[in-house]
DNA sequence: GCACAGGTAGATT
DNA sequence: AATCTACCTGTG
C-alpha cells in the first residue's frame, strides 16, 4: 500500500502554567467522556486529535492538576499551543460557570460536581463536530470511536505525523456513500452523504456562518441537515460552537432527569422546557456533568 | 437467536 | 399532534 504511519517522535513534556487544571479522572471525561470521538487513553496520557493537531496530554506527576502535553516533532513551526487554547476553550472561565449553575438547590448537580471538578466543555472545530454526532445515533461510545478511525485512515488527509485527520465536508462529498458504508456506518452513511452534498450546495461559508448565529437561529440551520434532530443539533452547538445554552437530550439525560429528578412520564419536548428552566443559561454545562456522573454511577439513572 | 445501543425521519394512528 | 417503526452494525 502507499504509506504507512511512521512511528512519530514526540516532544518533550511541556508543563501547561496557564492551561485549566484538572485532576485525572476530570481529565479524562473531559477529553474522553462522550464529547469528543478521537482521543485514546494510554498508561501514563491521552493522546488525541482535531484539526490537523496532534496531542498529548496529562496531569504532571506529583503536581497537584497542573496539565502537561507533547506535540509530534515537527521541522515546520507550529502553533500548537494557541490551537490547544482554543480547543479547551481557555477564555471560558469555567469555575465561575459551576458556581453560576444552581447547585445549591440542587442536591444531584452537586453530587455530580463534585465528581468531576473542573470538568469542560471542549470548543472542537464545528465541521468536525457536525460528523461526530452524526455518526452517534445508537452507537456506543467505543464504536463511535472506531469508526472516526476508519473515516480518518480512509478519506481523511495524512498529517505530518502520519496519522490521519478527519475528512472535510467536501473530501466526504467527493468521497460518496460507499466508503461511509465500509466504515461501518450503515443507515448513518446516507445522512451523512447527503448532510455533505447539502454542505456543498448551500456553500462554503455556510458551516461558518451558522456557527456565528445565536444559539436558536443556528439549531434552526443544523435541524434542516438530513440526520440532524434536537440532539445532535444541541451537541454540536454546545461541543462545537461553545453554547452552554444547548441541552443535548439523550438517553441518559432522559434517565437522569425521569429517576433523579422524578420526571417519570413526561416527553422529551417537557424535559427541554424543564431543563432551560432549572438549569438556566448554562444547562449544558450542567447536562455535562450530569451525563458525566450518571456514566460513573455517582447519581440515579 | 435476540435485545439493545449518545436518534432521526417517515408512516400510521 | 402524538406514537410507532425502519434504518445498519456490533456487542452482550
Amino acid at each position: 500500500m502507499s504509506s504507512q504511519p511512521k512511528a512519530a517522535h514526540f516532544s518533550a513534556w511541556q508543563r501547561w502554567t496557564e492551561g485549566p487544571r484538572l485532576n485525572h479522572a476530570s481529565l479524562i471525561e473531559t477529553l474522553d467522556g462522550g464529547q469528543a470521538f478521537r482521543w485514546a487513553r494510554y498508561p501514563d496520557y491521552l493522546e488525541g486529535r482535531w484539526s490537523d493537531q496532534v496531542f498529548r496530554i496529562k496531569v504532571a506527576p506529583g503536581s497537584s492538576d497542573l496539565l502537561e502535553y507533547s506535540v509530534p516533532v515537527s521541522p515546520e513551526p507550529t502553533h500548537a499551543l494557541n490551537a490547544l487554547k482554543h480547543y479547551f476553550a481557555c477564555a471560558v472561565d469555567f469555575a465561575h460557570h459551576t458556581d453560576c449553575l444552581p447547585w445549591r438547590s440542587d442536591p444531584v448537580l452537586t453530587t455530580a460536581i463534585q465528581a468531576f471538578p473542573g470538568l469542560r466543555i471542549l470548543r472542537q472545530p464545528f465541521a468536525e463536530c457536525l460528523f461526530s454526532f452524526l455518526c452517534s445515533s445508537t452507537k456506543q461510545i467505543p464504536q463511535i470511536k472506531a469508526i472516526h478511525e476508519i473515516v480518518a485512515t480512509t478519506l481523511g488527509s495524512q498529517l505530518p505525523d502520519g496519522s490521519h485527520r478527519l475528512p472535510t465536508w467536501p473530501q466526504i462529498a467527493a468521497a460518496g456513500e460507499a466508503p461511509l458504508r465500509a466504515a461501518k456506518l450503515g443507515y448513518r452513511a446516507r445522512y451523512i452523504y447527503q448532510t455533505a452534498e447539502y454542505i456543498a450546495t448551500a456553500g462554503t461559508d455556510w458551516l461558518r456562518e451558522v456557527e456565528a448565529m445565536p444559539t436558536e437561529l443556528a439549531r434552526a440551520e443544523l435541524l434542516r441537515l438530513p440526520g440532524v434532530g434536537r440532539k445532535i443539533a444541541d451537541c454540536v452547538l454546545l461541543f462545537g460552537a461553545g453554547r452552554l445554552d444547548a441541552f443535548p437530550i439523550d438517553t441518559w439525560v432522559e434517565k437522569i432527569l425521569t429517576r433523579a429528578y422524578q420526571l417519570e412520564g413526561w416527553k422529551l419536548p417537557q424535559l427541554q422546557q424543564f431543563a432551560n428552566a432549572h438549569f438556566g443559561p448554562l444547562s449544558g454545562y450542567a447536562q455535562q456533568y450530569l451525563f458525566a456522573a450518571a456514566r460513573a454511577g455517582k447519581i440515579a439513572s
